[in-house]
DNA sequence: CAGGAATGCAAGCAACCACTTGCTTTCCCT
DNA sequence: AGGGAAAGCAAGTGGTTGCTTGCATTCCTG
């Protein structure tokens, strides 16, 4: 492998276990089994490397997440959604962490969070808009509050599971499941209604 | 004010703006308008000042947000403690993030995520079930979720609002009114409360 | 095989860090 | 007024950090 590539991985890794001040350059280059020299050598500055190999590790995943154009399957599509978007918010728990808190003095790091929202702006809450002008919501729902409410639900348990689990008494397997079920409720999606048009792309809701 | 305060309240502004690595002794004595030297003298090392200024700082606010222990309007109490609670995250914003950030290399600091998830835990999960036992809500409603996706709703707006504003178009003011409106509806409280009981309930928020 | 580029290695530099020491000054209490 | 505790001040110590330098080694290519 690329020493350019181990560097860039193993500076995510320390710097989302120890953040920016923390992930000391030494540090990097041991965990990348390069010598020190090499990582300035390459990269010119730590912030350079940093930078970099974050803005990369974003970029990487932004969209696995993803909703169809038009609404089909409400509730196996949003199911579908929160549970890639809650495992990849899971999963980069302490990246997300790391780089929240150092976006103040590092205001280029910012940019993980910019691209969670947007993510969240132009896929969630544009299906929902999309799910209540074809009439298969409640016609009354505020939708930029529902939009909030199910990534913030996901992405409060996802940061937070860790730190005070006492609030979790279920697991992460069958979070989404159960976000989506209250969800669904909320803003007035019936249990599927088998539709003419399309059949469901997965049989995870059971019929009313 | 006592030296002791002030160096308290410098270290908590500090640790909030730069974390643990960047809030220097220094910067702390200085921001405290007091001599380096006492802080060692009065706290002993930077994690014991740290520490205890940010341990204060989280018990302090613990009871700002309250809940009867016998509900009796809904609407009001709901949005009442949703406010306290969004204002109080807001307000802290920089401050939880650093400690959500320094908590894994400083397991000390976790005792303010500990804290607010025992908060969520002791008031707004138990209240939900005394409204459902009381029969003032929907009977099937799933407790655990439902405390998340209110407090979670709550945590990720006032942690995210600032990094990505275009996921909520409407204001920090409304916000809590939004969510709590959304909330009633999903975990089906009716919209009335007994007039007699209670005014409008905006009426409950401020004047405190 | 020759030569240049990339990497490793050892050492070091200036800056900053938490923390200490010795001493002077201020302030409070009787 | 006087004595002791608390605070300020200047200087310094050992350790760490980002980054550099000089040189030896490896590797790839023509």
């Amino acid at each position: 492998m690329d020493v350019r590539e181990q560097l860039l991985e193993a500076a995510v890794k320390v710097f989302a276990i120890a953040g920016f001040r923390g992930a000391t350059t030494r540090r990097i280059a041991q965990e990348a089994g390069v010598n020190e020299v090499t990582l300035f050598r390459q990269f010119g500055s730590k912030e350079g490397l940093i930078l970099e190999a974050v803005l990369r590790s974003v970029e990487r995943l932004q969209d696995e997440a993803v909703l169809p154009t038009v609404p089909a399957n409400p509730a196996a599509e949003l199911l579908d959604w929160t549970t890639r978007h809650f495992e990849f918010v899971l999963r980069n728990n302490r990246l997300i962490k790391a780089a929240m808190a150092d976006a103040q003095s590092h205001p280029d790091m910012a940019c993980i969070g910019d691209r969670i929202g947007t993510s969240i702006e132009h896929t969630l809450r544009a299906y929902l808009e999309r799910l209540r002008d074809a009439g298969l919501c409640a016609p009354d729902v505020d939708i930029a509050v529902a939009s909030s409410v199910l990534s913030g639900v996901v992405f409060a348990d996802a940061m937070g599971r860790d730190v005070h689990p006492q609030c979790y008494p279920y697991s992460a397997a069958e979070a989404p499941q159960r976000y989506v079920t209250f969800f669904l409720r909320a803003i007035g999606v019936r249990a599927v209604a088998a539709p003419d048009s399309a059949p469901a792309p997965e049989a995870a809701v059971h019929h009313g």
